[in-house]
DNA sequence: TATAAGTATTCTTATATAAGTTTTAGTGAG
DNA sequence: CTCACTAAAACTTATATAAGAATACTTATA
């Protein structure tokens, strides 16, 4: 065989959430609908919509529905910031310093950011936690996917939020590199903390719905009251 | 309906690995045997090894059978160490330093380690890539659970196909927390790195297929070479 | 050695029934 | 008439079963 019937109804979803013909928040048509629109049973249907439950595309609750996923601050946060205190508890950081340029994209970002953009945005912020600078966070993003972003600052304290809501940019996964530093005199201007401390570098590459790298991000955190949390299955 | 069946299947299996019944590598009856033991249909068996599938404590083959997983040097390296060289490509580290001893549990340790052990074995290794050494690692383990670990030095490069192979104890999961920190004298001393330089300090919980926590590790990984790998869905 | 048939396994699909939510209709009290 | 409550119906996903297809390996045979 081919392709198995419930990968094709994966990828059709799919199709449909990415067109907007099933936007952000809403409800998917029933599993009889939906296995009636593309000639299958229910139980097909069914196992597509389970796998995409699975990749955290769609959210399903018996009784009520499937429901496309949407990003609020607090599952944006969950998901792709990963830093908590010592007692495990989430951190809710509050936003300080922010700008937004356009900029010519490097060799780098031209290669590995989707459609090869020649210019890009760049936003830049710092963070803090209970008065205390602890993050700096410089997104990268191509300027054609998200037009007129500059005219929307201040922006949103979650990125992934405003992208969903301003550009049905529906992002699913990042992959991150970590590696220790040290705090050089710039930075630590910049940042507002002490020079010669150890810092924690990360940089991430951010995917969507589609597996288009929508991102790329660079951010430094200050981990001596704060921990970065994995999970490894 | 209190417990759904499939839920009951995968009860029953992981018990049956967990008292060696199904042991490490072992093939699993097929679908339909498995089912007419435990007076289920085929397709309810199968949706429970599916889903031990998906937690990785199985492995299917279409036309071959199930099977238990089996912790290789190469799979464990894979799920449980993250580092990478910048290329993405992996790392295998040779074993350097290897010290064993057994002493009193701390409090936390206590805490946290299952059947809150009284005394512990601490094994620490000094690991180098490329012939500078980079790693640290610092792993507690409960006495009760490995008799006999000390006359076993020099452990081998994986522990955790060690803590399968010799005490069928299957690591399954594991949470980290990391920070970045500065080499102090004693660590550089002790490691042969240099003094002052950046270092990532993660602490580890690991859990086998109980989900008893079997290891409490402390890793500090010189991360001018190489980097931490983090995957988000 | 190559090829084909046979056997054992998981994978895919379909159907029926159960269970959870919400809406609607009905009923009685005030 | 209106409100509050209840019962029933409708609409949803979840579970269970069964039959046939696809895949992997073994064995027989030319």
């Amino acid at each position: 065989m081919s392709e198995p019937l419930y990968k094709m109804v994966y990828r059709r979803v799919i199709e449909r959430i990415a067109e907007g013909t099933y936007p952000p928040g809403a409800m998917l048509p029933n599993e009889f609908d939906l296995a009636a629109d593309l000639g299958v049973s229910q139980g097909t249907a069914r196992k597509a919509l389970s796998a995409l439950e699975d990749k955290a595309i769609v959210q399903r609750r018996q009784g009520k529905g499937t429901f496309v996923v949407l990003r609020t601050p607090e599952n944006s946060l969950f998901h792709f910031f990963r830093l908590r205190t010592f007692d495990g508890v989430q951190v809710t950081p509050e936003p300080a310093k922010e700008t937004v340029i356009k900029r010519k994209a490097s060799q780098n970002e031209r290669e590995t950011l989707c459609d090869h953009p020649t210019h890009v945005f760049e936003i830049t912020r710092v963070r803090s936690f209970k008065g205390q600078p602890f993050c700096m966070e410089q997104s990268v993003v191509p300027v054609e996917l998200f037009p007129g972003l500059m005219e929307r600052t201040p922006l949103k304290n979650a990125l992934y939020v405003m992208f969903q809501q301003a550009y049905s940019c529906i992002v699913i996964s990042a992959e991150e590199n970590l590696h220790a530093a040290i705090a050089d005199a710039e930075l630590a201007d910049f940042m507002g903390i002490e020079k010669g401390i150890a810092v924690l570098v990360s940089e991430r590459v951010t995917r969507d719905l589609l597996d288009r790298t929508v991102e790329m991000r660079k951010g430094v955190y200050v981990t001596n009251e704060l921990t970065y949390f994995v999970e490894m299955n």
